[in-house]
DNA sequence: GGCCATATGTTATTTTTGTAGCATACATGC
DNA sequence: GCATGTATGCTACAAAAATAACATATGGCC
């Protein structure tokens, strides 16, 4: 069996961080700092946002004063590698299944129209031939 | 906006190994020591199961000699929080956004059998009644 | 100009993780 | 019976993470 990959392998307070950044697409210091748990002082979310930028996983563009951080890695990408993982983990690689859970609502009740949408899509993807 | 939730805040070895024993169900600490990245001590992995069970994120049932370690929180809870939650980082709270991912290959690839079960279950959902 | 609110820069300390060593128990084969 | 391989029990310690204090800079306002 394969190892575990380290993935992304960041701190729990790292990846909080990463959650809020991807969540919102950018953040300065002080958003942050309002979203996380535990309320920590706002030297404490700076030195992360720090470390985190030390360490590659995010970028920060100076806006007039302040700092606007957001994730190095694009949103699309960190999502694919998130979804892979998940259907790994739970769902024994398979996509199937995951989408089985969705549509049982174990992610966030699917509206009708929603549903409609999501039928389109497969039976487009269908028509393009999956493999 | 929301807080963070602490989620399951485990460390990034704590979470290797959970990530483990939901994938395989239940596992001893030889097979979570082999699955492991940076080849680790047994001594070091026996440790981290000892506390990850104080902790009461795991539980072990004794067979014959050797302890067979599982998730305390059942696969099915665990998955459900993990969807809610990679939907609510990435695809903006959508689950539908999640779905068109999944179908467009970002969890693994979709076969055609798969996607035809997939159609069947939209069908199914729509008639229950989305809502 | 002086003051306040809001930033960042730097550095220190405590707590938690990560890692592993050593002692001990228990089957099993010779 | 006893060595051996495989477990667990307990304990120690170094590294990393989490947290925050103190110092400094900047922009606006009275």
């Amino acid at each position: 069996m394969a190892k575990t990959q380290p993935h992304v392998t960041l701190s729990r307070r790292e990846r909080q961080i990463m959650d809020i950044l991807y969540r919102r697409g950018r953040a300065t210091a002080g958003e942050v700092m309002e979203e996380l748990t535990g309320d920590p002082s706002y030297s404490t979310v700076r030195t992360q946002l720090r470390v985190l930028e030390e360490k590659g996983h995010i970028h920060h563009e100076e806006h007039g004063l302040r700092y606007v951080y957001m994730p190095a890695v694009p949103r699309h990408a960190a999502r694919k590698s998130a979804l892979r993982h998940l259907v790994d983990t739970f769902f024994d690689g398979s996509s199937e299944q995951a989408v089985a859970a969705l549509l049982g609502g174990e992610g966030t009740r699917l509206s009708d129209e929603d549903l409609k949408r999501i039928a389109d899509l497969v039976s487009k993807a269908r028509k393009e031939g999956g493999r």
